[in-house]
DNA sequence: ATCGCATTTTAGAATTAGCTAAACTCATTG
DNA sequence: CAATGAGTTTAGCTAATTCTAAAATGCGAT
């Protein structure tokens, strides 16, 4: 039925799973950018950047496209950027709770 | 740095990268449920289960509620069901653009 | 052709995730 | 106070993730 659904979405979202990916797709906000520069930015090795590279580009959550010796991904999806944010917010909702809970407000 | 907040983000995120705690959150949309109701809707047992649920509680994806035998479960925060239908339609749009690409429309 | 650079792939080791089965807790009932 | 029923926890196993280091690929320039 919609096992199949669910496994899909759970594979895709297996890229959301891990810091450096969400990291890598704030970035892409800006533009698009080659492998060197998001090592840079992101402070992990090209071999390592490339191995999620290509997880999240198999679950089309990136593109690429090549220009001469370099590769440029970018994100597939704006909608992604929303998706990405509404997550965020939920964190940010759970961490203000914390707050008010320290500081005696609330139950 | 915010390499904090990425790691929690994905700690989150780690809840929706499994199928059946995917399902789960779609089975609680209706109303909240116990650890029985839902080991029989979700197809897995209660020991399995109660794994899932524990590390969705952790994450504070899911509140509980202690009715006499029963533990009652649901979603802490209603906003999670928005950013699930969102990624849910980025896979929706994934699988048109392949349909498309089967039938030979589009590039 | 060969060299250099950017990127990818592979192999291997360490860690983490997921499942099953069994033991355990705890509230309710007899 | 047993006994039952609902959930949880633990232990152990297998499989999946993640990272590193090394080798491989492919393009562009010499």
């Amino acid at each position: 039925m919609d096992d199949q659904i669910y496994s899909y979405h759970a594979e895709m979202c297996q890229v959301f799973s891990h810091p450096k990916r969400l990291e890598l797709i704030d970035v892409l906000r800006e533009s698009e950018m080659s492998v060197g520069e998001l090592s840079q930015r992101l402070r992990i090795t090209p071999a390592n950047l490339s191995q999620h590279l290509a997880m999240m580009k198999e679950r089309r959550i990136l593109v690429s496209r090549k220009e001469g010796n370099a590769v440029y991904y970018r994100v597939a999806n704006p909608k992604l950027f929303r998706a990405f944010d509404m997550l965020r917010e939920i964190l940010f909702e759970q961490i203000r709770g914390d707050a008010a809970l320290i500081q005696g407000r609330k139950s």
